[in-house]
DNA sequence: ATGACCCGATCTTCGGGA
């Protein structure tokens, strides 16, 4: 079983991009993180023509999850996090797929640092804990994909000195990264590969991608009856190459259940 | 040190992204 996550930095923007990409790796499932389109605009009938079936999340102009399945549809267990009823931003999604839970988060990015944006992001990384604690006592095995907006390690970045005090490698995020990890989840693409250079990420200015001046921030997380599971991960890297493509690359992992 | 590039808004310019 196959599970990816994708952000495709606006939807309909990137349509040609997912599709090709969508029938060039095949995924099983996928997570796709701003979509920056209401509900009503996804474009469900173009995943359909290709053979995706989708539940999502939308929000006009910013963030907006999905979680897309080959073949069938993806069987919605909830939707946005827990602990702060004002909170109407679109980064939550949960489906099941062949018995999987999947997670497809948009961590809020939270810069400038500190401030209230920062404090947001903190906040929502708590109530997205509490879940993660919840569904670590459940009896489903479980995927948390997504972008997490940290960058967990000075491995996963180009020039960590330049990011100190960036929300996404404050001390505070990657703690935060930390302390989700220690409730017993595994970060797939470093278990597999723990000093390899792995970047998801690489901004539209300067040439980074040229220059593979990138970031690690979107990961994929599993509980731990899934760990002897993971047969092997990677990112599409090539498909930031391609025409009018998404600042991010598609990850994924590769699951022999 | 700065600004560089994209997105989706409905504005020919802006906020947000990371």
């Amino acid at each position: 079983m196959k599970i990816a996550t994708y952000n495709v930095n606006g939807i309909h923007a990137r349509l040609p991009v997912l599709l090709r990409w969508l029938e060039e790796t095949a995924p099983d499932v996928a997570c796709l993180q701003e979509l920056k389109t209401p509900q009503e605009k996804f474009p469900e009938q173009a995943l359909l023509d290709i053979g995706y079936q989708a539940v999502w999340h939308g929000q006009k102009s910013w963030n907006g999850v999905a979680i897309l399945a080959k073949g069938q549809k993806p069987e919605e267990v909830g939707r946005g996090l827990a602990g702060d009823p004002e909170d109407d931003q679109s980064r939550y999604l949960e489906a099941m797929v062949n018995g999987v839970l999947i997670g497809c988060l948009y961590l809020p990015n939270g810069n400038p640092a500190p401030g209230p944006k920062f404090d947001y992001k903190l906040r929502w990384f708590d109530r997205f804990k509490t879940r993660a604690k919840e569904l670590l006592a459940s009896d489903a095995p479980v995927v948390l994909a997504g972008d997490y907006n940290v960058i967990p390690t000075e491995q996963d970045a180009y020039k960590p000195e330049r990011w100190v005090e960036d929300a996404l490698f404050r001390p505070e995020s990657r703690a935060a990264f930390e302390d989700l990890k220690d409730q017993g989840w595994t970060d797939a693409l470093r278990h597999l590969y723990p000093a390899e250079t792995i970047y998801t990420f690489w901004d539209y200015f300067r040439n980074a991608y040229g220059r593979n001046a990138g970031l690690r921030i979107d990961h994929l997380l599993l509980s731990p009856k899934l760990t002897n599971s993971l047969v092997s991960a990677g990112v599409d890297r090539e498909v930031r190459g391609w025409e009018k493509s998404s600042d991010h690359g598609p990850v994924w992992i590769e699951l022999n259940i």
